[in-house]
DNA sequence: TCAATAGTGTCTATAAGACACTATGCC
DNA sequence: GGCATAGTGTCTTATAGACACTATTGA
């Protein structure tokens, strides 16, 4: 049993209404030097299941403690690493604010470098996940910051499922889920016009989603 | 790296309307001979991947292929295996008849023995994914044998989903999910009743599975 | 012919989508 | 005041659920 087992995390951000991933340069080999997705082996001294080795790899290598970190699957097999027979446990992660270290880089998700090992194929899967998931769930709450606007969130969906969503329509199933509350007071003042009522997760939501029947 | 690396598999059928898990006794150490999950180590020269890992291990204890063969997902950690930390990669299938061997016996899901492990917690999740995952998609069809009656079908999704189905919508649903064909001609004779059409699988949904928008 | 289950037609209730309207703050 | 965006009320349309009916076989 040589076989080679790490965990890789697909960190994702909006910008500018785009999904983008976060690529780090490798410091070591193979590839390295080539831009790929954080990742490494488990620690059995420190980490108590892969997740908790996945969460260690974004800290480190992104500074980033995200409050949604979710398994996406295994990736394996004798070729798609050089240095043989290897299992990666993939797990995907959503943040607000495109947090930027000095290796760390943010590419939209559909003009991505040339990557190494199958992280082109484990990223193309994730984001179908993610999509997909928007659809029915609270997920994309995630990508905003802790603070929003109903506007902004509107705004969101429409970015990650790239197409128009009817504004009354999403304030009634957001109100169905029930998953938000008003921050009492505070509003995100309008340039020109009428201020956003903010609204942030209810606590039972803070690290969990909320899934719908139907879509939202 | 002494990080043990294995996978499980769980395998469900349908006996007498109640799920049941197929369980083999362990024939080497830790827990011989204790009732268990079938599983093994990965085969770096045979294994193509993890879940030919998976399909290994059912043929070799189970003598059963089955067309679906779908991963759960991951469980690990210092403590879940007294060798030392250990990562599981769990597969789950769906079978139609009670395949028998000489080692294996089916268990109904809500009356398991003792298991080793956290094989009763791994079965835990894998019932509540098949049950979530009847409510919108055409899984339970695996439960059924190669030809199956509307009717039969319709009992296995009550089966599964311990609910009642109301028979004409659910064949509404089926009949909008387009995934079944007649077999000509073919009809299961009734006990002093009217004989009920035999139905299989259209070819691109024999390995796959279909999923609706709303519930089945 | 009748018991029993297969299979269909249709009405009703609920939820999704469309759209027009009102509300409010900033220039 | 008027522009721009926030937020609401309500009509229409699609889909799910309920239920009653007809159809077909075997005893």
């Amino acid at each position: 049993m040589a076989t080679i087992l790490t965990v890789d995390a697909v960190l994702l951000t909006l910008i500018e209404s785009e999904l983008h991933v976060a690529l780090f340069k490798r410091d070591s080999a193979p590839f390295k030097g080539v831009w790929a997705l954080p990742g490494g082996y488990v620690h059995e001294n420190e980490d108590d299941h892969a997740g908790a080795a996945a969460a260690r790899v974004l800290l480190d290598k992104a500074g980033v403690v995200s409050p949604y970190l979710e398994e996406y699957g295994t990736f394996s097999g004798p070729a798609r690493d050089p240095r043989g027979w290897s299992l990666t446990v993939v797990y995907y992660a959503l943040v607000p604010a495109p947090v930027l270290g000095s290796s760390v880089q943010w590419f939209p998700v559909d003009k991505l470098p040339a990557l190494p090992f199958d992280h082109a194929h484990i990223i193309t899967g994730v984001v179908a996940r993610v999509r997909s998931k928007a659809a029915y769930s609270s997920l994309p709450v995630f990508l905003c910051g802790e603070q929003f606007t109903v506007p902004e969130l509107h705004a969101v969906y429409e970015a990650v499922l790239s197409e128009p969503l009817n504004r009354a329509n999403f304030r009634r199933k957001l109100e169905d889920l029930d998953i938000l509350e008003e921050v009492p007071g505070a509003t995100r003042p309008g340039i020109r016009s009428r201020p956003a009522q903010l609204y942030r997760l209810r606590k039972p939501y803070r690290s969990a989603l909320s899934v719908r029947e139907r879509g939202l």
